[in-house]
DNA sequence: AAAAGTTTGTCAATGAATTGACAGGATATT
DNA sequence: AATATCCTGTCAATTCATTGACAAACTTTT
């Protein structure tokens, strides 16, 4: 039973194809073909049998996919079947903002305690849970089965954060903060660096200004 | 004077190389080999003389590359010299937090208005800038030459609301919105899909988990 | 029930990105 | 000043990702 693996290219995608099957699902389309889902989503059919292919055949030819089966499918390989507890640290605004996001629910994702380093902070509620000092971590980590930290402070505390997280058992962190964090082989780490993301932006307007400026002149 | 096209997979390591050189000049540091920053950044030398060789030869032979001076261009490469006014649409938590954070403005970024179509939310403050109703955004925009609008609403809206940014002449949305926006050829669009990214870690704890089971049983 | 039309899964071809190798030019050492 | 060492820029080789093409299998129409 060889299971090969995935590219991280292909899993890049599934959430995208996830949330249009969603809707397409909640528009009461019952089947989709890899023709009609390429001129959604902008995306060669080719790629998305290819895609999909990895999986193993969810399709049938003459008839294309069944959407709600498909929808499920991708969700069961992307995990969403399983619940994981996460808790975040860092209280501050952007900490905050994710804890009162309800559609993580939805997802598996439940919502289990906040920290922060910060005295001032502790007490303070988000979404009904108490921000608590950093110092009640690691027990609050064993007691609650934790799978998941969001790491939403600022660099200098994040190295050093996420290996008390390890040593407690996290098995994944979400991090925010602006800095690689070097974990043990099979914890996993996504990254969401925001100020890497405004520059790639920053870049493209500028690319596209020089662009004009060239069209111009020529 | 034929620009090459740059491709968004070297793009998209800029921000990383810009960050490990602004910490290495802050260090004091003057200068650094592809072989030493492959070490540190753990990607391969000949990956980092390849992308930075896309730019021009920014490096010497047997010194290496100058960090300070590669920093600079890296920053202008990204567009980091040049100032650009943003706006926020959506003053729930997200929008809250970014029009807070201000490292954006140590880069250019300038945080010009914020804007909600609850009229609950107008008047109060994010760093200095009240909340303004949705009605004044085409008049804000004309007068304050923004170039780039960031999208915190919930995807209902977007679609909509990012018609209007365009009709008021935004170069760029950073779009945190669940949706994929169709604005015309010129406009950039940079998303950021959180709950994609969660998706992928999610995916990576079960694929790991699976990998346990199996490598346990053999 | 046969014919026409649809659409997948897969193989092969193409294209893009990454890595390896090394000549040549600069620095450091003796 | 000569020699050894270092290190880039670039070409070639390799690996990885995407696209194109089509036989086989199913569905729909007649």
């Amino acid at each position: 039973m060889e299971e090969k693996e995935i590219s991280q290219a292909v899993i890049g995608r599934l959430p995208r194809y996830f949330r249009y099957l969603g809707e397409l699902k909640d528009e009461g389309i019952e089947r989709i073909s890899s023709q009609d889902l390429s001129e959604l989503m902008k995306v060669t059919a080719s790629q998305i049998r290819q895609d999909f292919n990895n999986f193993g055949g969810f399709g049938q030819q003459g008839y294309g996919y069944n959407v709600e089966y498909l929808y499920n499918e991708i969700g069961n390989i992307l995990g969403l079947n399983r619940r994981h507890n996460f808790i975040i640290i860092g209280a501050g605004n952007l900490g905050q903002a994710l804890g009162n996001y309800i559609n993580f629910e939805r997802r598996g994702f439940i919502f289990k305690g906040i920290f922060d380093a910060n005295p001032k902070l502790a007490g303070r509620e988000v979404r009904g849970v108490k921000v608590m000092p950093m110092e009640k971590l690691g027990q609050f980590m064993r007691d609650n089965d934790i799978d998941i930290a969001v790491l939403t402070i600022p660099k200098a505390g994040a190295v050093e954060v996420a290996e008390k997280l390890v040593q407690n058992g996290v098995r994944a962190i979400w991090n925010f903060a602006h800095v690689d964090l070097n974990v043990p082989q099979g914890i996993q780490v996504e990254n969401v660096h925001l100020s890497d993301s405004l520059m790639k932006l920053s870049y493209n307007i500028s690319r596209y200004m020089k662009e004009q400026d060239a069209t111009l002149k020529a």
